[in-house]
DNA sequence: GCCCACCCGTAC
DNA sequence: GACGTACGGGTGGGCC
């Protein structure tokens, strides 16, 4: 199953920088040098890079001077305005920059980049190369073939031969014919007056070709036709300067053109006279190494002897690499079928003991393998290395395996190091060690022919697993390396992620008990209110249709009973979402009775049908999978089932809680950080009235309510504490006006007077905005108060949509990510602190800034002390810290 | 039958 | 287009 090879890229440079120079807004130096257009070019060739992968590439420029085209005609592009001062003095850094990042680099005198790049297409197209041509010159579609395709790398837009017909009307074989007989104003080629694109695809329908076009010229009737036989004579010209030249003479063919390693120093003193900063700061942390070129020894460990070799290695190395293979992703489920080490790069094995397909050669027992490795993985002082250990310790405990000495583990390490990055194995691989990984797909296969890793041949399963051991030791070197370089970074890894990463585990293998007769119970009344409220809405339609396609709810509202469309999504249908459907409500009957019967939809599939599913046989639990390296943040998340969107909002939704039981003689208590988020913007803007509102103890909506509307507290009213309130957690997420506006259900320019009114009330909040937006800009990132990192690579996007979002993130990310480490904190400490009190209880939810414990009656008031304390004491703001608290038989009583 | 984009809705 | 971070269900179209 090797993937296709990648495509060669010729890339027209010459017309992308004239393009960005005029598409981009003129960006300069602090001194003034136009820098725009390069940073347009080189942005888009990194894209494509990052894209296609390519080994070959190479970047075409036009030469100065004249070509042989205007040998052929003294007024080709004779009409062409001289090029700007501004953009004259782009191309020379652009052409060093192109050199510096490894680019393969062309600019042959005396012929058009066109030309160099039709050769190079068509000699790789002889060797059997796929080639992909970058430019956004639209005459190059004659170049198209199976084999060639165009890409706009403005817009993505490929042309490939069924694309050219869709888009000119003739095939590509026809684009010279057409652009001689049209004509090209900018390049001043003459074509037949009055014949424009319309007229071109008529006569090449009928004729075929432009000879084919000049031989009927006769039949061709009115002034076109006259026009035609005007310029009879002058057509095999415009043929010839419209086709693109592809025998240039060049030095270099196809397979000359391979990409080398970047320059980082030329890069970064460019970068830094350009002023590149996110680029320049890109270049600090990862520069891709030149894949380092490694012997690679694996084995298959079938045998006693071999296996008390591979122990003795493992004892006396101060760090090994460990990984299972096992029969299942369920962590509760899967079976251990076989391990794999390493100590040193390059050497690595795999022991199976569970392989049992036809023919599968004699293995070790478990007994000996997992026997053998049980005091080793058992020994703190031991250290281990992996790749999300976090399962490895899941599976092992299925075979009364206590891993510890979790020493490292590559995944957090990608993750601490940069969160908007992917971290499984493959993507590490690839990145940072430029390492094409076996994938697991390749070995097992995909969709219903999927086998589990005991019935794959150990001839393909060895090279396999013993990689992952492998490539995780490698990977460690390499990423521990470059996290050591950042102290507070380093702190984040050793002292959160991977202490918490044992406290998740336990947690995930606690489980929380669910009632499923509860929940089944729900599920049918459900049921029932929904086909009753099915019924309703058909009569309202005239017609049956399914209440849960908004397809279909979009062609009743809208073309059966023309309702009037208040907003479309951004595919540009009419939307049917929650608040436009609020709002035809109003008028409409139809639109709350969808309403009605899309929440009880959602919390029977969603909910009550589904969790029942997820309770595990053996433990009678429901057992999430926390994922500790997702969310961009520093936040956790959940799946499979996803515990932390169960609903609480409306009366129905809080029941499912209810499931959410302890077992007999036990409490659920829930200890939840009382707006921590804000408390969080208090601490990090220094605003003095926020923080004395805090300080005082205040009800923090009520207080804003009273400032921006200049009123006591006791005399804001209920409407303004929820206009509050709005803002509030608008601020966090970095809303604007007009989201206001929609939120409340208000005039833009009220909405705007109260986020004017707000900051004038804390100044310090928009100083705090103002400066966390220019420091994003500046440095590419922003940090929470520990110093986790988030990159925000489209702060500077000259796209405003994108860089608009990326400020946003930047406002929301350092209060989201802080939160986040805070509660992480506290859960390290209460989980060590649980441990030592000897309570009867355990921690068994997270949801962002609430835990949630399981607790023996006999000791919920010790734990509700002990909870207090560590939750409280996590962090030290300049504002208290405070944690509610609530205990009951079930989740929903427990708020 | 599988995969994926899209729309929508749940939580904090 | 307009509020940040997640996960997941249902629909419906494309693909094999």
């Amino acid at each position: 199953m090797a993937s296709k090879k990648p495509p060669l890229i010729l890339v027209d440079g010459s017309s992308y920088l004239f393009r960005a120079f005029h598409a981009l807004p003129p960006l300069t130096t602090s001194n003034g040098q136009p820098t725009g257009a390069v940073y347009g070019v080189i942005n888009m060739l990194k894209k494509l890079v990052t894209e296609y992968q390519p080994e070959h590439m190479v970047v075409i420029f036009d030469a100065k001077g004249k070509t042989f085209r205007n040998d052929l005609y003294k007024e080709y592009k004779a009409n062409r305005p001289p090029m700007p001062d501004d953009l004259r003095t782009q191309i020379e850094p652009l052409h060093d920059l192109v050199e510096a990042l490894g680019y393969p680099k062309l600019v042959i005198k005396g012929v058009e980049a066109d030309d160099v790049i039709g050769t190079l297409a068509i000699q790789a197209e002889a060797v059997g190369m796929d080639v992909l041509i970058s430019t956004g010159d639209k005459d190059m579609a004659q170049l198209v073939t199976d084999k060639v395709t165009l890409i706009n790398t403005m817009n993505n837009h490929l042309m490939t031969p069924d694309a050219v017909v869709e888009k000119f009307g003739v095939r590509a074989d026809q684009i010279i014919d057409y652009l001689a007989l049209v004509g090209d104003s900018a390049d001043n080629i003459p074509g037949v007056p009055k014949c424009g694109p319309k007229t071109a695809v008529k006569w090449l329908t009928q004729y075929e070709s432009m000879d084919g076009v000049i031989e009927h010229a006769d039949e061709i009737k009115g002034k076109v036709g006259e026009n035609l036989r005007d310029t009879l004579e002058q057509l095999p010209l415009s043929y010839q300067l419209a086709t693109i030249v592809c025998d240039v003479e060049l030095k270099d063919g196809p397979n000359d053109l391979l990409l080398r390693e970047a320059d980082t120093e030329k890069l970064n003193e460019i970068y830094t006279e350009l002023e590149f900063k996110n680029w320049l700061s890109e270049l600090g942390g990862d520069a891709v190494p030149a894949a380092k070129v490694v012997e690679t020894e694996y084995e298959t460990v079938l045998d006693e002897k071999s296996f008390k070799v591979w122990l003795k290695k493992l004892k006396q190395a101060e760090l090994f690499a460990f990984d299972t293979e096992t029969t299942s992703l369920n962590y509760m489920q899967a079976k251990v079928v076989g391990v794999s080490f390493s100590v040193e790069e390059g050497k690595a094995a795999y022991v199976p003991f569970g392989h049992d397909y036809e023919g599968a050669p004699q293995q070790l027992t478990e007994e000996i393998v997992l026997g053998g490795l049980k005091p080793l993985l058992e020994d703190k002082n031991k250290a281990k290395l992996g790749q999300n250990l976090k399962y490895d310790t899941h599976v092992l405990m299925n075979h009364g395996i206590h891993m510890q000495g979790v020493a490292h583990d590559t995944l957090l390490e990608s993750y601490v190091l940069d969160s908007t990055k992917r971290h499984d194995m493959d993507s590490m691989a690839s990145r940072f060690l430029n390492h094409n990984t076996i994938h697991f797909e390749d070995v097992a296969g995909k969709g219903v022919k999927q086998l589990t890793f005991n019935q794959i041949d150990l001839e393909v399963a060895g090279p396999y697993a013993a990689e992952d051991a492998d490539i995780t030791l490698r990977l460690h070197k390499t990423i521990y390396e470059q996290l050591e370089k950042n102290k507070a970074l380093y702190k984040i890894y050793k002292e959160i992620e991977l202490p918490l990463m044992t406290v998740i585990q336990d947690i995930e293998h606690n489980g929380v008990k669910v009632d499923s007769k509860m929940l089944a119970k729900q599920s049918e009344e459900l049921a029932k209110r929904m086909a009753e409220i099915e019924q309703q809405a058909y009569e309202e339609a005239g017609e049956e249709f399914n209440l849960a396609s908004p397809k279909q709810i979009q062609a009743i509202f809208f073309e059966k009973l023309e309702l009037p469309v208040i907003r479309k999504t951004p595919k540009g249908q009419p939307s049917t979402a929650e608040d436009v459907l609020q709002e035809l409500a109003l008028d409409y009957p139809l639109p709350k009775i969808i309403l009605e019967h899309r929440g009880l939809s959602k919390l029977k599939s969603t909910y009550t049908d589904k969790l029942p599913k997820q309770i595990d046989k053996n433990t009678g639990r429901v057992h999430t999978s926390y994922h500790q390296a997702v969310a961009a943040t520093g936040r956790l998340s959940s799946s499979d089932p996803n515990l932390q969107n169960i609903p609480i909002r409306s009366a129905e939704g809080r029941k499912i809680r209810q499931a959410f039981v302890g077992s007999k003689g036990y409490k659920l208590l829930a200890a939840d950080y009382s707006q921590i988020e804000l408390r969080i913007m208090a601490h990090l803007s220094a605003d003095k009235s926020l923080l004395k509102a805090f300080a005082e103890g205040q009800d923090i909506h009520r207080a804003t309510a009273a400032e921006v509307f200049a009123l006591q507290l006791d005399e804001v009213s209920n409407e303004q504490r929820r206009s509050a309130k709005a803002i509030n957690f608008g601020l966090i997420y970095g809303m604007s006006a007009f989201g206001l506006a929609k939120q409340l259900n208000i005039a833009r320019y009220e909405a705007q007077e109260y986020v004017d009114l707000y900051f004038d009330r804390y100044p310090g909040v928009r100083d705090y905005m103002d400066s966390t937006k220019e420091k994003a800009h500046e440095q590419g990132y922003i940090e929470t108060l520990y110093g986790r990192r988030l990159y925000l690579p489209e702060i500077n996007s000259r796209n405003g949509m994108r860089r608009q979002y990326a400020e946003r993130t930047a406002i929301n990310a350092p209060m989201q990510g802080t939160a986040a480490d805070i509660i992480k904190r506290a859960m390290i400490t209460l989980h060590a602190a649980l441990e030592k009190s000897k309570l009867d209880a355990r921690m068994v939810m997270q949801v962002h800034d609430e835990l949630v414990f399981e607790v023996a009656e006999k000791d919920v008031d010790a734990l509700t002390v002990l909870v207090r304390k560590e939750m409280e004491s996590a962090a030290k703001l300049d504002v208290p810290l405070l944690v509610d608290i609530g205990v009951g038989d079930n989740w929903d009583e427990a708020h």
